[in-house]
DNA sequence: GGTGTACTATTGAGTACGCAAACAACTCTA
DNA sequence: TAGAGTTGTTTGCGTACTCAATAGTACACC
């Protein structure tokens, strides 16, 4: 019985599990902090601005948004209010299904990613490549998207 | 300038934080709703008393305690606020050092403990035993130690 | 055409944090 | 032994979520 404790130390899917979580929670804290003191931003309000930027003419259902950021449909709500407070995203009503509004990204939208674009991604590459051999960022995409749900849309719009 | 975008989608450091960010948060939901609605625990008091378990007697200063949850000093008064309702962990005044309190674990909170962690750990090793190779599991901890401070005390307790 | 089921989006209520400020107690300097 | 700086803990306040409930819309089926 107290041996289950010891054995979970050594289990390795328990530790990769730990350390997941504690380099999310540790990268997050780094370049959140940033992103928000220089641009005003959330770390999903770029990654939003992000995927609609990718996304064609710009918009995207709101539902969709809202599996691409692994959040809840209410959680996009809320995030997209303040985008749309911030004039970066607008509603879109869709033609054919009025249940759906697409989320659609503005000019100042666009200009705003673009402005933060540049230092967000170099903090990123600052923090692996710092660390990791290129081969390793390689190998842990690649292990990470096995998980479910991790490489659904991820490198988004393939070019017909 | 729209160039930064399309960069954006090949950077490997880019994609590997996105999926870190994703595997994090999809793998989360999983495993908390299952430890919440079996055991009525959240992920970070499973592993509150985890950390405390294996700490010499069961505890630990609470500022250690935020150091290895990644949680900041108020995260873990509110979380330990919790538990010692609960009574799973008490408070224990340091003789030598009067600001500091530890976190101990009660019989409670071991009992607790036990009960809860055959399945967690069960249902962590199904969800990276079922799709990664132990090659993988056991590279995906070693690049992710060494992100900034994720590796840190990860195996506890050096004894003195 | 009417009804049941499935989807989309929003809202209210609750929660788990972080940050900044406050305070107490320790330590170091001289 | 006085003061200054550091460290451990808690508190007030704000925020970014989740879950459950609601309402409007779509669509299949008979």
């Amino acid at each position: 019985m107290t041996q289950v404790l010891t054995e979970q130390a050594i289990e390795p899917a328990v530790q990769a599990w730990t350390r997941l979580m504690r380099a999310s929670a540790s990268t997050t804290r780094l370049l959140s902090a940033e992103l928000q003191e220089e641009h005003g931003l959330t770390l999903n309000d770029y990654e939003a601005l992000l995927v609609l930027s990718r996304a064609d003419d710009g918009r995207l259902k709101r539902v969709e948004l809202a599996r691409n950021l692994m959040l809840t449909p209410s959680g996009i709500t809320r995030l997209l209010q303040g985008l749309e407070d911030a004039g970066l995203v607008e509603r879109a009503s869709c033609a054919t299904d009025l249940r759906v509004t697409y989320a659609q990204l503005t000019d100042a939208g666009r200009d705003k990613l673009a402005e933060a674009s540049g230092g967000h991604v170099a903090s990123i590459r600052a923090l692996f490549e710092e660390r990791f051999a290129n081969e390793e960022i390689r190998a842990l995409a690649e292990i990470l998207g096995k998980l479910p749900g991790v490489a659904d849309g991820d490198d988004s719009c393939e070019p017909a």
